[in-house]
RNA sequence: GGGCAAGUGGUGGAAUGGCAUACACGAUGGACUUAAAAUCCAUUGGCUGCAAGGCCGUAAGGGUUCAACUCCCUUCUUGCCCACCA
């Protein structure tokens, strides 16, 4: 027999599967359906091997599915609006269109070798007109609702990038994209008002059980729910008073100054006329052009001036002295705080540097009686409240509720609840993106596009410097429009989406993608929705997760989205987070010049060994290190496979007169592989199930080395059953193989094999014998053995004989059909 | 500073209370070959012993248990996330 072609055997067979449209789906109410879903990409060019490990996961899984008799959505686009393309353009001298297409179509082909198994007829691109006309639809549909709104406000802006960034975008200070220093600047801006489903998108985390926990974890933490008191302090000698939010009440009695973040409004008010006037208002300009990297750093010495003024503590009308200190952030809270030096550690390091009052009001149970000078820290730990008048003597958590009750009753404070998610900023100063749909008229102020005039298209004409900021300033052409309201002469938003918004609903489209009456059919996406399982990268568990989360909530909301049949709003049912795909132990990059690339593997090994390959390697979830030489150990292991087609049909029916003791031997081989092969059936059934490829494809392996130690017995029913099993992991070899055991239809209109579980039963039992919790001896029984039998049996064993020498047994325990050990 | 995860042969990893190192990679030796490739066979945690075997061994230390890589505590290291969040 020839040997394994790979490159003819992948190619006909993507051909077969794409001619018979063996993946592409409809509705289907007979079977069970199944959407799995990875995370699709962003056309840069070429794939990575982070998509090829990433769609190789989804792949078998879905064939998987396939396998069990569900009815598989599996379809993939292109998150094709964004900077890179912009960027391009600009340094090669081109259009963001031409290039973006020119990516998609090569990346599509590389994807096509890959063999997966996508719809292809569902594919989308986000950068199409009908793509991302119904963003714009949903933007409006957010406008009536008051959901999307514009507001002038303090927001991060990429100087190198030239445009806006949302909060999330922001890592350490830093873009996120070109990793550069963010600047603060005020701008008026758009705004999805994502915080009127923080409670949602907080407690539905609980609906969640099986993404991975740390993934959950992220987005509570991003979202930051803290209850607490808010506490209003009246400023001596005015009307006016600074609200406080603070989560230790019980430490109020503590609090001997009130600090303002320097940009707080009431700083100029306070100081007005004040002898400090002019020193306060240099720190808060020196403060304001600080960037938010140096200003968050920790380590950082905390810098504050005294304004002059002074609050009185509503709870003991004490006088405390107001101050502006950076170390208070205007965006969390009110901007200001009540500073209890003793039990808070940078109101201490502060206290001390300022020389303010320390006053202990929860007593550190280890050191009673302490003075506070002595202090070395402060203690934020729990304690008993001392001088805090009518609490003194409560433990203080709770005095905590006791506090907060009495100062509601006092009207000096109140129960609340902050949170750390803001309103998520959608306005990019970019030309390569969806144009947002809004007019500005002189008269009617801001009007919204009306939706039969959608989609607002992008114009192609647009030149690409790099300089004088966004290209759509100046196409007078799509700037100057009419209000649609007065059909007087008004002007374009000429600021895009950000291109997050796209990916926060693509889901959703591809149940229905070539719809020009809706973002996607109601019908369709209630019979596929929700997203049985998710696929992709961990560094979208804050970003694209959330913000899907919300427009999932959203659609379901205005009533366009029919969830019923999970009975929540939840977009993703299951997720899995890939690791990432290392080269010794560094991430691979151009910079590094340490690229993998998957065409070049598919070349020299097929893509079945890549794709078995990449699997073996390491669980899905951990990072995993590309070893050049490994790939070559999969590649021998399909090959090895390949040849037991050779065996099989060289093989001659056996001898009528063998010796019957050649006969009891060939019949103990047989049984042995039936063994071997249902109980591999078992044990690879319930690793792909649980995405546990790696210990998959070892017992693959091990099936297939028991076929060959007894490959002169009957081994075709445990080669077929390799065949199946193997197919999802190296479908087109599998396809090929089927095909040479007789079979004229694709292995994926074949059943996922059942094991009998008769067959899999040992027929006896090999004991582990142990001797103090040491392993010293093995016996083998039947398998109906009595435990007293067991027992005498096990005893009047030589080596265990030796190792008791003699001593008395203080116990017996016996792990049923295991082992049994013997304490003495 | 807080939170989460992880640490097992030369390497990737397996075992999640019950024979630690499955399955591979690599290495060494051998068979086949004029030769090479491919393939096949054997060995492959450390120490010790002629051998049978014994002892040690899952980052370090302690604990629970008849039995611990696995559970608990302390420490160290690495990775990720959050972070002057009041």
């Amino acid at each position: 027999m020839e040997r394994y072609n790979f490159t003819e055997i992948e190619k006909k067979w993507q051909e077969y599967w794409k001619n018979a449209r063996l993946f592409n789906v409809s509705m289907d109410d007979s079977r069970p359906k199944y959407y799995c879903l990875e995370m699709f990409p962003y056309p840069s060019g070429k794939i990575h091997m982070g998509h090829v490990r990433n769609y190789t996961i989804a792949d078998v899984y879905a064939r998987f599915k396939i396998m069990q008799g569900f009815n598989v959505l599996h379809p993939i686009g292109f998150d094709a609006f964004g900077q890179p393309a912009e960027n391009a353009a600009i340094k090669n001298k081109s259009h963001p269109s031409a290039w973006t297409w020119r990516c998609i179509d090569f990346m599509r082909r590389e994807l096509k070798n890959m063999g997966f198994s996508y719809d292809w007829e569902r594919e989308v691109s986000t950068c199409a007109p009908e793509y991302y006309r119904w963003n714009q639809w949903i933007f409006l549909k957010m406008y009536e609702r008051g959901l999307a709104y514009k507001k002038e406000a303090l927001v991060n802006w990429c100087p190198s990038c030239e445009t806006t960034l949302a909060n999330e975008e922001v890592i350490d200070g830093k873009c996120w994209r070109c990793k550069k220093e963010v600047k603060q600047k005020d701008l008026k801006q758009w705004f999805l008002k994502i915080t009127a489903y923080e409670e949602r998108l907080l407690n539905d985390l609980d609906k969640l059980p099986h993404w991975p926990e740390r993934v959950v974890a992220m987005q509570k933490n991003w979202i930051g729910r803290s209850e607490g008191v808010e506490i209003y302090f009246k400023i001596k000698g005015s009307n006016e008073s600074i609200t406080v939010f603070t989560t230790r009440v019980d430490t109020i009695f503590g609090a001997t100054y009130v600090v303002l973040a320097p940009e707080h409004p009431l700083v100029k008010k306070l100081v007005a006329g004040k002898p400090q006037e002019q020193e306060v208002l240099k720190f808060a300009e020196r403060v304001a052009k600080e960037s938010k990297v140096v200003r968050s750093s920790a380590d950082v010495k905390k810098e504050g001036v005294f304004t002059g003024a002074y609050a009185v503590n509503p709870v003991n009308n004490e006088e405390i002295p107001i101050w502006a200190a950076d170390y208070v952030l205007m965006e969390y809270g009110s901007g200001a705080v009540m500073a209890v030096p003793t039990h808070d550690q940078r109101d201490f390091l502060f206290a001390k540097e300022h020389n303010l009052t320390l006053r202990i009001v929860i007593e550190d149970p280890g050191r009673k009686d302490q003075n506070p000078q002595d202090l070395a820290e402060a203690y934020e730990g729990d304690g008993i409240q001392v001088n805090s008048g009518q609490f003194n003597g409560l433990p203080n958590r709770e005095a905590k509720i006791k506090i907060a009750a009495w100062m509601e009753e006092q009207r000096i404070g109140k129960r609340a609840t902050n949170w750390r998610l803001r309103d998520w900023l959608v306005s990019r100063q970019r030309y390569w993106g969806t144009p947002i749909p809004m007019i500005y008229c002189d008269k009617c102020g801001i009007v919204p596009v009306p939706e039969k005039d959608l989609p607002v298209v992008l114009p192609e004409k647009a030149e690409f410097s790099g300089e004088g900021g966004n290209p759509l300033l100046k196409i007078k052409e799509f700037v100057n429009t009419t209000c649609p309201k007065c059909k007087g002469p008004a002007r374009r938003e000429t600021d895009t989406m950000a291109t997050f918004i796209d990916s926060s609903w693509y889901f959703l489209r591809y149940c229905s993608p070539k719809s020009d009456r809706a973002a996607f059919d109601k019908k369709e996406a209630a019979y596929w929705m929700p997203v049985d399982q998710y696929i992709g990268g961990i560094e979208h568990a804050v970003l694209h997760l959330l913000y899907s989360r919300f427009f999932t909530k959203f659609l379901k909301d205005i009533g366009m989205l029919d969830l019923s049949a999970s009975g929540g709003d939840e977009p993703f049912i299951n997720l899995l987070t890939q690791g990432m795909v290392l080269k010794e132990g560094e991430v691979m990059s151009k910079s590094r010049g340490n690229i993998v690339e998957p065409d070049g593997m598919i070349k020299n090994y097929g893509a079945d060994s890549l794709r078995l390959y990449i699997l073996f390697a390491a669980p899905p979830e951990i990072e995993m290190n590309w070893d050049d030489r490994a790939i070559e150990g999969a590649f021998r292991f399909l090959n090895r496979v390949w040849r037991l087609l050779d065996t099989l049909n060289l093989k001659f029916p056996p001898a009528v007169d063998q010796p019957s003791s050649e006969k009891e031997k060939t019949l103990d081989k047989r049984k042995e592989l039936i063994r071997k092969t249902h109980l591999t059936i078992k044990e690879v059934s319930e690793d792909i199930q649980e995405f546990k490829f790696n210990t998959a494809i070892s017992n693959i392996m091990e099936l297939v080395n028991t076929i060959y130690q007894n490959i002169d017995s009957d081994i075709e029913e445990a080669v077929k059953t390799v065949v199946l099993l193997l197919s999802p992991i190296c479908p087109h070899m599998a396809e090929e193989m089927w095909q040479s055991l007789g079979n004229k239809e694709s292995i994926f209109k074949a059943p996922w094999p059942r094991f009998d579980p008769a067959l899999i039963q040992e027929e006896k039992i090999n004991w582990v014998v142990q001797v103090n919790g040491k392993v010293r001896s093995n016996i083998e029984t039947p398998l109906d053995i009595g435990e007293e039998e067991l027992k005498s049996l096990i005893l009047s064993d030589e080596r265990v004989k030796t190792w008791m020498n003699n001593q008395a047994i203080k116990k017996f325990i016996v792990v049923p059909k295991k082992l049994v050990n013997i304490v003495i």
